[in-house]
DNA sequence: TAATATAATGCAACATTGTTGCAAAATATT
DNA sequence: AATATTTTGCAACAATGTTGCATTATATTA
């Protein structure tokens, strides 16, 4: 089922504003993962910087959108398409990333493969993330 | 084969500074990943915050130390094992960060399973970070 | 719908992390 | 020991993220 970005909003009980709506309409546009900067550059000065920053700690505390764990150590954000709640992620999935386009992609159906850890460690999230060309950069 | 901190720097040609071998014997002594926080502060006023960046960014290029993606997106690294040589890493182990001490750990026994990716697809580099209790928190 | 209560925003100020240029100091080479 | 080369410390800057608070926008209630 698809939502409209103001029915998401509502569901997750956050008031209706320009940026919150504004927002969610980029990532639900966009096909990879959105960083800061590219919501800053896309907005113009339409919204103040540490709105975007609320707003995207807003989305994720919702479960509306997940952070990416990238080799480089940038912080990226994409929609959250599992089941994911308030305070409960379930983003269980690989993620990709372009050395060519620098795009990064949700690989939503490819799943994190168990490893069996040494003695005595118990694992409650895994973090895949695998770097190399993606489908376009292969032409 | 076990080097003393002043061969590994002799066998990448660089040169013996003070930074260097105690900046290396630190990782060297260290059972879990280091931060350039944590050189800062075992290190107290010795050395400048900028000679810190420098010889971590050095070893790094050397293939001495390895950078570790954390889902927190905080930069911590450890010292490469595998046969990691200038400007070519081949780190391929699990990485395991503890929920409750903090502790990064590098699973070098532990290597990062295959996975089946999307057509077009083709990946360089895979990088898994598993997050939990450690050994030792799990008492 | 209008009045009131509640929540989000913009701004300024600050904190943290990392980078760069350059003179001084340390190390390596002759 | 003298010279060449490299590294260091300092200052200045850039990028990224956080906080407090008055103003503005949204939601609730009458
Ligand atoms: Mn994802
Ligand atoms: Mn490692
Ligand atoms: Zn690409
Ligand atoms: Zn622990």
């Amino acid at each position: 089922m698809l939502y409209s970005t103001i029915e998401t909003l509502k569901k997750n009980q956050l008031s209706i504003t320009d940026s919150r709506k504004k927002i969610l309409e980029m990532f639900v546009r966009s096909k990879g993962a959105l960083a800061h900067a590219d919501i800053e550059s896309q907005s113009g000065t339409e919204f103040d910087r540490v709105t975007i920053y609320r707003t995207l700690q807003t989305f994720v505390e919702k479960g509306i959108i997940h952070t990416i764990p990238t080799a480089d150590n940038s912080v990226r954000y994409a929609l959250c398409k599992d089941a994911c709640t308030e305070g409960h992620h379930r983003d269980d999935h690989v993620h990709f990333m372009c050395d060519h386009c620098g795009t990064t992609y949700c690989l939503d159906h490819v799943h994190v493969p168990k490893v069996s850890l040494p003695e005595g460690f118990t694992s409650t999230q895994m973090d895949l993330v695998v770097s190399g060309k993606c489908m376009k950069c292969n032409h």
